[in-house]
DNA sequence: TATGAATGTGAAATCGATTTCAGTTATTTC
DNA sequence: GAAATAACTGAAATCGATTTCACATTCATA
């Protein structure tokens, strides 16, 4: 079923079916009741791809994830598409499985006209991201890391690193160590890194470098950087810059023999779902993922919209989660 | 940048340079040359949009899931857009966030050609569903729910739920709670009930309904089932038909005092990230999500491209993973 | 009742690609 | 060397909607 069609059966011209349609130009009542009659009848959906092309806009909003089947990701595209779906517009996910050469394809693909709008979920940025995204005609915001000149929403990690570990400090742990990830990704290997370094020298403690290891992203680095640590020194809290890897390092202690918290505290960022259900429940920060994906959303329309500029860097709040994983040993 | 633009840059006719892009029909050497010089000079890139409209495709996955940001969907999504990239294809994500219209809605939206394809994680399937998907005419393969005349995906919820009852019976066990979700939900309020049931009989035991609780999909259902079966009877296992309802029924037990395993053992089906790393680690069934998510990708295309034919129901493997969340009280 | 403004309508151009069709030039084949 | 075939090319139609433009009708106002 084609405008032509719907035209023919209602006795009028496509333009007249048009105008009906989007409710715009000048129709006489008698002839808009034939038409949406002859809508309704044959439950007439007009094609998109026709109706894009011809109005330059896709209304559809691509969002790039790293990793679509990790709970930061899915909470993230969820804010995303419940804002994108108040506008009427669509999600295109392009999934890179944390492959560089991919991410930047997509942003190739994604900015010759097929969407309105991009998300990008940011871990490294690399200068091939930017001479991409320099030629982009589409208006895009960047989600986790600031990247300057274009539109970012990041999260404190600064604020939230330094708070997490003056907390242990304040539990009265001196030995804290440090779990963390490659210096790559700017804001959770080399920003929450410094929250840390710069809280324990604030509060007069010596940076220990044995007390210090870095790994990827998973569970299982987790354990073994725990181990890699346990071999040296024994600390009396462990801060990781993740749940997941604060899980794994968990896992490490007990299954030393260690008991958490009585032996050893730990501490991650994040506040994954079950963070809450572990046993102990572990103390976290939470960061709420799924409002970022909507502000993202919502500031990508914005620029669209053109009522707001790029180049702007805005931050969501974060909340410190107290759980059992922390004891007090001062 | 259009493939006018390009056609005047290189001195030839559009017509050549769609030739010289999709590498069919006849052309010089010489001018096929000319026209890639100036494609990569000036990084052309065709308007997918227009493609689109004159190849009658969209190169475009539909997606429709009832909550983007559970563990289970978005592993479906990983395998799903894994499979699409494979093809060159991209994955449109419908987020209905459980509701029913919405759905429906998308089904509609998604069929008037803006995708090839439709993959939907099924929950409830209503008589609306059927009458919308019946007009369709893109493929459709529904996952996790068995449709007829529709070609489905399910996974093996009555053997698995058989399998486990069977397991914790082999354990010793006797007084088996069971927590299952509405009945609206086939495939695991059904079928995995049906299972649990007729493993009972068919191993001499009582069906207790004072064992048997009901309720929605979330970890604090699962701690109000537990509650409400431990104010009628103290079973020595517990079979939730979720891990997260397997969950929110652990934290009731320890908050009531009972060990686990030692006094009830508790399993779950689904086996989510965290299972394993629960304390105790939860017994479960591995269903292989992402797997199923590339399978119902595959047997879209095998849809699209006509090699295999509407209406066939096809099977998912699972796993029982033993963990110590159960107790041997034989 | 004339005159300008408001209302109503459809033919045709447009968006940016693909493809048919008709015509030209090069290459075989007899 | 003529006829048949293959290689090559671009003008124009097409996909399905929207919108301009030109024209027709109704309405309000002096």
């Amino acid at each position: 079923m084609r405008i032509k069609d719907i035209a023919k059966l209602a006795g009028v011209s496509p333009a007249t079916v048009s105008r009906v349609m989007n409710n715009n130009g000048y129709v006489k009542d008698e002839k808009r009741e034939a038409v949406l009659k002859v809508i309704k009848e044959v439950d007439y959906q007009p094609n998109s791809i026709a109706k894009s092309l011809k109005n330059q806009k896709s209304h559809m909003l691509g969002v790039i994830v790293p990793k679509i089947s990790t709970e930061t990701a899915s909470r993230v595209v969820s804010g995303v598409t419940e804002v994108a779906k108040a506008h009427g517009y669509q999600v295109l996910i392009a999934n890179t499985d944390l492959d560089i050469e991919e991410e930047i394809n997509y942003l190739k693909f994604l900015s010759n006209k097929s969407v309105d709008g991009i998300v990008m979920m940011g871990t490294e940025i690399t200068d091939r991201h930017l001479e991409v995204m320099d030629k982009l005609t589409v208006p895009i915001v960047i989600l986790g890391q600031e990247v300057f000149g274009y539109t970012s929403i990041i999260h404190n990690d600064y604020e939230a690193s330094y708070q997490m570990t003056a907390y242990l400090i304040s539990q009265g742990h001196k030995a804290i160590a440090f779990i963390g990830v490659s210096e790559k990704d700017k804001a959770v290997g080399v920003i929450r890194k410094n929250g840390y370094l710069d809280c324990i020298k604030d509060h007069g403690l010596e940076v220990d470098e044995e007390l210090m290891a870095i790994g990827d992203f998973d569970i299982d680095t987790g354990y073994q950087m725990m181990n890699k640590v346990l071999e040296k020194k024994i600390p009396t809290a462990v801060y990781a810059v993740t749940d997941h890897l604060a899980i794994g390092a968990t896992h490490a202690l007990l299954d030393k023999g260690y008991r958490v918290p009585e032996d050893v505290s730990v501490v991650g960022i994040g506040d994954i779902k079950l963070a809450e259900y572990l046993n102990p429940p572990l103390t976290t920060v939470h960061y709420t993922f799924k409002t970022s994906g909507k502000m993202a959303a919502e500031v990508v329309f914005d620029l669209i919209h053109r009522v707001r500029t790029k180049g702007e860097c805005l931050m969501t709040t974060f909340e410190l989660k107290k759980r059992a994983s922390v004891k007090n040993i001062r």
